[in-house]
DNA sequence: TATCCTATTTAGGAAAACCTAAATAATTAT
DNA sequence: ATAATTATTTAGGTTTTCCTAAATAGGATA
């Protein structure tokens, strides 16, 4: 019984919950590319993690990492608290949702569950983050979401915004001047087949933008 | 230019400027009872504080520690998050006074220069915390304070509480049973010249408390 | 002043989380 | 299938902040 995440720990976690989604495990390198620290450091923490009682990764040398039921349950402890933490920023202190991420970073590994509980209940148990994330419940549970990326809608179908990928700052800005945000109805025009570019109908009866992949595939719809 | 404050940097600053307030220096074994380390660890920490440019505190062996202005520029900007975030804990998310100490003991090393802005907006650029403690303003100036320790009042005189030690929460709650509160008006009604145990009117025409210097020396007010 | 006790410092180490360089395994191209 | 390329791991360091045990300095006492 270590029961010692420390913040990087924590940050390990999150990351390979993220990388992990589709099913597949996380490669070595794509976890150094995600957490910007170089590949020999994550092949030792990831073996700390396999090894610690209990684990929280299973690990196979060269054929990558995932989750244990442990390591699952930290990540999202850890994903509650920065999605709530956002939500609340928002909510709040008046942030907008392109300056978020990087408060919610830090603050993530250091609020208590008494704090979570409170904002969690100030803010009306939310299951969505400002950038249209699921937020898990306080047992855990991550809201479903059936959501798929722009670019996989087919030409003449409608669809509304769901959820966004929220990295990067400048992207979460042209989104913003799109006015592609959640909640938005959009209607895929027309799609390229030479390089997929799409022409999309924003809002109701709004603008028409040609978007690339860059951001077709980092914003997610439902269809109907 | 090392500009590297980490966290612990912060705690032993905080505590220097807390032990030097006097103006006496802080010695090594009154700042390793502060911040629960063994002595040697505070010599190893001084000594680097001191080395670093610009040094952060000045040391002489064996004749303890204070600090410089660059030092004391960086314990205020700690302070300040400190108090803010007790302050907003309280107001906000309605913490009690004796809950918000740990809290915000870990969040006041990891919010923005942005957050501390937008919480001393929200609350209104409040000058003293929930325990009565000043809060350093934006230009990190302390604001001033007179007060005095109850124990150190005559008897006969009357006064206010303005501040009291925020340090252990079992010490908060008997002064929330007592209601000797910051702003709560005092009338010392009795001093035992042996133990120089208090007796007290505590409000107006409140009831009257017998006080020992456990109380007494470490609630702080102003007479007249 | 010589001694004793306490405060402080020195010396040597540990744990975390990173790094670089070199070695090895896996995958891809020829 | 072999060679070339890429991905991953191993080995050996570094920094930060703490520790314990042993040495020394300062101040108090007799």
């Amino acid at each position: 019984m270590s029961e010692v995440l420390t913040d990087s720990i924590q940050d390990y976690l999150k990351a390979i919950f993220d990388l992990t989604e589709n099913g597949t495990p996380a490669s070595t390198n794509a976890l150094a590319r995600r957490l910007g620290v170089e590949p020999a450091s994550i092949t030792g923490m990831v073996q700390k993690l396999a090894a610690s009682r209990p684990a929280l990764v299973e690990y196979r040398k060269h054929h990558g990492v995932k989750l244990t039921a442990a390591g699952k349950r930290a990540a999202l402890e850890v994903i509650r608290h920065h999605r709530l933490l956002e939500t609340w920023l928002v909510a709040s202190l008046g942030y907008s949702w392109d300056q978020v991420h990087s408060e919610a970073e830090r603050l993530e590994h250091v609020i208590s569950e008494d704090f979570e509980e409170r904002i969690a209940a100030a803010l009306g148990e939310p299951t969505r983050d400002p950038h249209g994330e699921p937020i898990p419940g306080p047992d855990l549970v991550m809201p479903s979401d059936q959501s798929i990326p722009l670019e996989a809608v087919q030409a003449g179908k409608k669809a509304t915004v769901r959820r966004v990928d929220a990295q990067d700052r400048e992207f979460l800005r042209r989104l913003e001047l799109l006015r592609l945000l959640p909640g938005t109805r959009v209607a895929v025009v027309e799609v390229s087949p030479v390089d997929h570019v799409m022409k999309v109908r924003i809002g109701a009866r709004g603008t028409i933008a040609v978007l690339g992949p860059a951001i077709t595939g980092r914003v997610f719809v439902e269809t109907g």
